[in-house]
DNA sequence: GCTTTATATGAGCATATAGTTATATACGAG
DNA sequence: CTCGTATATAACTATATGCTCATATAAAGC
């Protein structure tokens, strides 16, 4: 039974398949998140590592690493004490290459009522 | 003075430009916008149109737009009384092809859990 | 000018979520 | 077993945001 949808199909989209591709967005709609999957562009990281390199606390980054996780964004694996994350979906690295593409188009058009 | 990033560029990522990002993904991380968007892929529309197609209701559904075009997602043109919206990012579709195409991985690997 | 229509926006309320503090739980070394 | 380390999670607070109701503003017709 796999699970199909599009978001170019003709067909109307349920509330509940609406819900759930926002649902995918919000995960990325966060600076914290964002700088987490960043640092893991560079390959797997455990928390602790993850915590020097963001900045952020370590309950906080735990937090948001179970999310990604929840999200099927991130692999998990444990090792005695430790944890590891890692980039599961590979998609993410073709998403925000994306949405940075257009952020450049919508500063630039900024930026071009301002050089008039 | 062309705006130039890339989220898998080696340097570090200012807090800006994640904040940026991360407000891009949340403009879309809402169900109606996605459900305005999704009415959009057909072509241009008017206001009342999007209203009845959407089910939404006006004042809500004009907020929402106003949040898709200040984010340079939706191009609007006035004609008379009416005000006419339609999708001027073509990022969008990829984008939304990508994150429908990961949410169906994300859902299969749920599905398998459950055919174990 | 007056009335109707279409749309945008102000104000208020309810809900969701990020970040923090404290702590529970698991693991490893002595 | 005890103590230290690594991580996850409960509880709380502040802030952001979606939705609604009311209304302001613009445009068109008479």
């Amino acid at each position: 039974m796999p699970f199909k949808l599009a978001m170019k199909a003709p067909r109307p989209l349920s509330d509940e398949a609406l819900a759930l591709i926002a649902r995918r967005f919000a995960v990325l709609a966060e600076p914290t998140r964002l700088r987490l999957l960043h640092a893991l562009f560079a390959g797997e990281k455990s928390v602790n590592e993850l915590v020097e390199l963001t900045g952020g606390t370590q309950a906080n980054v735990s937090r948001h690493l179970q999310t990604l996780a929840h999200a099927h964004m991130l692999g998990r694996r444990k090792e005695g004490l430790q944890v590891f994350y890692a980039i599961a979906d590979p998609s993410i690295f073709k998403l925000c290459e994306l949405v940075c593409g257009s952020l450049e188009k919508s500063l630039n058009k900024q930026a071009e009522v301002f050089a008039q």
